[in-house]
DNA sequence: ACAAGTACCGAAAAAATTTTCGGTATATGA
DNA sequence: TCATATACCGAAAATTTTTTCGGTACTTGT
């Protein structure tokens, strides 16, 4: 798959279909990086998430407006102007992101020992 | 892959250590069976989760055990024993597991109107 | 004797995801 | 004029994950 999905999400069952919104490799981070600002160009989002290639944001972002987890605005001006921002859905996971987070980091030292080098 | 990963864990950031940890395709899954007993039998977990390949719960079985959320006893019995069960860090993980299965199931029609068929 | 169950594992195929590369188009600043 | 920036997209390569298949080894029940 490359720009669009098979199976958009799993609808087998709810943890599944939750899981299936977000689990890519940037989708949480998009997410939590559009909650911290009204609306952000795609250049800005690239800037933020540097490691990632700037297709796949493209591609994620834009499975993510397909969920209804994010909103994008195009303005028809040259040179190309567009805008994300968080949707009340995309807000709505924000919890599962805090709770991911504050794990991540209460339990980072840990795993960093274990598997560093 | 397919029985150990190159990179055991995401240390980028902590948001995606946590991710790492859990967005394969069972992981959740198994942790949300195995808070529900004691301990259980690989072949009970196969039971429980029948879309899964047994092979793949396997393969997931054995990360989450290297990753510390699950542990394993092995019984030196004929026919072979064993038994799996949640650890305490494993059970941190259970109100993410929970946030994600409340709001699947909270919005479980919506995805369901808009994509299914 | 043989099928079925128990737990496990390797190899390879299949599928999905991520990354790289090259391309479109227009505008601005040096 | 030329490099840079904006946003986007397709194709293919690379990587990772999932699945399938076949095999080991031993026991119980028919």
């Amino acid at each position: 798959m490359a720009y669009e999905k098979k199976i958009p999400v799993d609808l087998d069952c709810p943890l599944r279909l939750t899981m299936s919104l977000i689990d890519s490799k940037w989708k949480s981070c998009i997410l939590d990086e559009l909650r911290g600002s009204e609306s952000m160009r795609p250049s800005e989002i690239h800037k933020c998430l540097p490691e990632a290639a700037p297709r796949v944001l493209d591609i994620q972002l834009k499975q993510m407006v397909d969920d209804g987890l994010v909103a994008k605005t195009i303005f028809p001006e040259l040179p190309p102007r567009s805008e994300y921002r968080i949707t009340e859905l995309g807000k709505s996971l924000l919890p599962i992101i805090d709770a991911m987070l504050k794990w991540g980091v209460e339990h980072y030292d840990v795993f960093l020992k274990k598997y560093q080098k």
